[in-house]
DNA sequence: AACTCTCTCGCCCTCTGCTGGATTTGT
DNA sequence: AACAAATCCAGCAGAGGGCGAGAGAGTT
């Protein structure tokens, strides 16, 4: 028997699998035990009146659609479809010809006079999902704006001898007993056709709810052709697709004879094109590409493949120069690019696609289905596509390498950006509406956006005044203009700094405290920066001082600003260029290495020095054994100017030198003055 | 049997947006 | 130096566009 589940929002334009009604002489009954009998025919009245009263266990009951005409010898294609309707088409349809309605708590009331209408109700509303539609001879039966699901009864005439009969059976809710039920139903079929030796087939259609909460019924339909193949039981092999077999039925009129596929669901008034259906069962490929060796089952199918290879491609588009090898790649391609032609609407937004396929792919958007699971963990993908994409991230593949700098992407999405961050010139900026601010990436500008320009219910008070602001912006700009302020006030003299680690470091000269000691020689510092120059100097064996090499002379200097002095005596104008601001801007933006500020910070440690105090040696090592630099002379050197870039500068300026650009600034002179060996400090 | 039309699946692509770690900047 | 915030950046997934190609059905 073959069953297979349809998500009928997924699948709204396709024709689900039609099977072969052929009608008998009466109706066929199951009771309670699960017995088929042979019925009566009865009147529509008697019907609905009967259905009418009925339970859920009518519906299990009556769902037999039985034939028009017992004298007639007719046979129904059974296909369903969702269909876009009009209240005008509904209007138009005679409802009473046929009618199975499903009442609330799943009774389904039967009415039944010929090619009619059946539907799903649930309440005195109808639901969009739960409306079902029947119509016969390609007419459609509406019962509302919206999209039903639309089942035809395609009669055709019967071959002598055949019978047929379609059982419908269509439940709602009816849970895993009912469900049970049928599936005994379904078992106790075959035994009993072979008894009888009866060829009939049935449809067995069952309409359960989706996953609690969605709106998605499924419909189990489920194939119980009993049509025995010479008195042999059905044997399907069960690596055969039913599923797939399923689709891209059509109506069928006119035939004489049915063919049924023993291996799959497929029926055929057509012997050609039975003929036609089991060569897929075969896998028997006689027509062979010449120039590639690949086979084919059909010469047709041979002859578009040879014009891959060739480039024939007979199907030109008038509007561009895109050719295809069939015509529908043609029409498919002018509805994508040129006539916008999006036949496939969404019933639940406003999404409209060319093609089948996209919709139910965006359908899944809409159901939360997740069909593709990944074998190696727990995601599950709604298109093959982002399975196979997500692999990669188990795989470790990269298959994206960026052609200048060779890194490598695991998506093409990811390799193209880091081109443009990296490699391109003309990189898109995305500037902030609210502020001046450019950010290369639109994703980092809402983050942005969100963190700096989003209102804040809570109130966001300025640090250094009372003022208050509700986004993260204006508060920062605000307390930008705190910047400058000197707002910390020495309480001991008329020292001001704009931070107070300065205010910190400078209280210690009133107060004496020198809290970090060197563990090696223990001598005291009032700054830890102090302490670790101090280190580097003179016990750290591995420190490597900079050296400024003058580019004329070779001379060097352990400080820029002297190497610069020097450049202005030396000569040349390059070098005069090089020392002038140009070379200390650049100085200040990044080119000093951190070694010279070292050496800048070793200069002004030895200006914090207290009064009295002696350097071990009147020497001091320099890297490189070229220029024995005297850092004292240096120091004595360092002119007013030079300390205050370096306190504008900010970066590189130590606490000491910051000491003595205050001192420079005004401070009492005693505070910093001292001797150092044979010679004085300027200040 | 060959052909055409239609439907469907599968593949690959782009664009988009979110996330979290790394780095830079400001204090 | 330490910390926090801002920004940079790669990784990854969602959604949808476009096309190649196979298969069934109807026609010639």
């Amino acid at each position: 028997m073959a069953a297979t589940e349809i998500s009928v929002l997924s699948e709204q334009f396709t024709k689900i699998k039609e099977l072969e009604l052929m009608p008998e002489k009466g109706l066929k009954e199951e009771e309670e035990d699960g017995v088929y009998r042979e019925k009566d025919h009865r009147s529509p009245s008697e019907l609905e009146a009967e259905c009418t009263a009925g339970a859920l266990q009518d519906l299990e009951e009556e769902l037999e659609l039985v034939p028009v005409s017992s004298e007639e010898t007719e046979k129904h294609i059974l296909t369903l479809q969702m269909a876009p309707f009009t209240s005008e088409a509904f209007e138009l349809q005679d409802l009473s010809s046929l009618s199975l309605q499903q009442q609330e708590g799943g009774q389904v009331m039967g009415q039944q006079t010929g090619p009619g209408l059946l539907w799903l109700e649930e309440g005195p509303q109808q639901s969009l999902q739960q409306s079902l539609a029947i119509s016969d001879q390609e007419e459609l039966y509406s019962l509302q704006e919206m999209e039903v699901l639309q089942l035809h009864l395609l009669e055709d005439n019967v071959m002598a001898g055949e019978e047929s009969k379609l059982a419908a059976s269509l439940a709602e809710s009816a849970g895993l007993t009912k469900l049970q039920e049928r599936q005994e139903k379904e078992q106790l079929l075959p035994e009993r056709r072979l008894a009888e030796r009866t060829k009939e087939q049935f449809l067995h259609l069952e309409a359960m709810p989706g996953d609690k909460g969605s709106d998605e019924i499924f419909l189990k339909i489920s194939d119980l052709n009993m049509e025995e193949q010479k008195d042999q039981p059905i044997a399907v092999p069960a690596n055969v697709e039913k599923a797939k077999s399923a689709k891209n039925q059509r109506q069928t009129k006119g035939a004489k004879r049915t063919f049924c596929c023993d291996v799959c669901m497929f029926t055929s008034s057509r012997m050609s094109s039975f003929h036609h259906h089991m060569k897929t069962h075969t896998n028997e490929k006689t027509h062979l590409c010449h120039l590639c060796l690949k086979t084919f089952r059909t010469v047709t199918l041979l002859r578009n493949h040879v014009n891959t290879h060739t480039g024939t491609r007979p199907y030109k588009c008038s509007d561009c120069s895109m050719a295809f090898v069939t015509s529908g790649e043609l029409v498919r391609h002018r509805r994508y690019k040129h006539t916008h032609e999006k036949p496939f609407k969404c019933s639940m937004c406003k999404y409209a696609s060319v093609e089948a396929s996209k919709l139910k792919r965006h359908v899944r958007s809409h159901t939360g289905e997740r069909p593709f699971q990944c074998c190696e963990c727990s995601y599950a993908s709604r298109d093959t596509y982002k399975l196979k994409r997500h692999m990669r991230t188990h795989s470790g593949e990269k298959p994206y390498e960026c052609h200048v700098c060779h890194a490598r992407f695991s998506q093409s999405g990811t390799m193209k950006t880091h081109t443009q961050q990296k490699h391109s010139e003309d990189l898109p900026k995305h500037q902030c509406p609210h502020c001046a601010t450019i950010i290369t990436r639109k994703s980092d500008l809402r983050v942005h956006i969100r963190n700096l320009h989003t209102y804040s219910a809570a109130e966001l008070k300025c640090r250094y005044c009372s003022a208050v602001f509700h986004e993260r912006y204006a508060l920062i700009q605000h307390q930008k203009t705190h910047k400058n302020e000197k707002r910390f006030k020495c309480e001991h003299c008329s020292y001001a700094c704009k931070q107070a680690r300065y205010m910190t470091s400078h209280i210690r000269i009133h107060t004496g405290e020198k809290p970090f000691t060197c563990l090696s020689c223990n001598k005291c510092f009032r700054q830890k920066q102090l302490l670790k120059v101090h280190f580097r100097k003179y016990h750290d064996a591995s420190f490597i001082p900079a050296v400024y090499k003058c580019t004329k002379c070779d001379k060097g200097f352990s400080r820029w600003s002297n190497m610069r002095r020097h450049l202005e005596k030396c000569g040349s104008g390059q070098a005069k260029a090089a020392a002038s601001g140009q070379g200390r801007t650049r100085r200040r933006k990044q080119t000093v290495p951190k070694e010279a500020t070292r050496r800048d910070e070793a200069a002004a440690e030895e200006a914090s020095t207290t009064k009295g105090e002696q350097f071990p040696g009147e020497t001091l090592p320099v890297a490189c054994g070229e220029t024995t630099a005297r850092v004292k002379e240096d120091v004595d050197e360092v002119t007013c100017e030079m300390l205050l870039n370096m306190m504008d500068n900010s970066t590189g300026c130590t606490g000491a030198m910051m000491l003595a650009s205050a001192q420079l600034l005004g401070r009492p002179q005693e505070t910093y003055s001292r001797r150092r060996g044979s010679r004085r400090v300027i200040w």
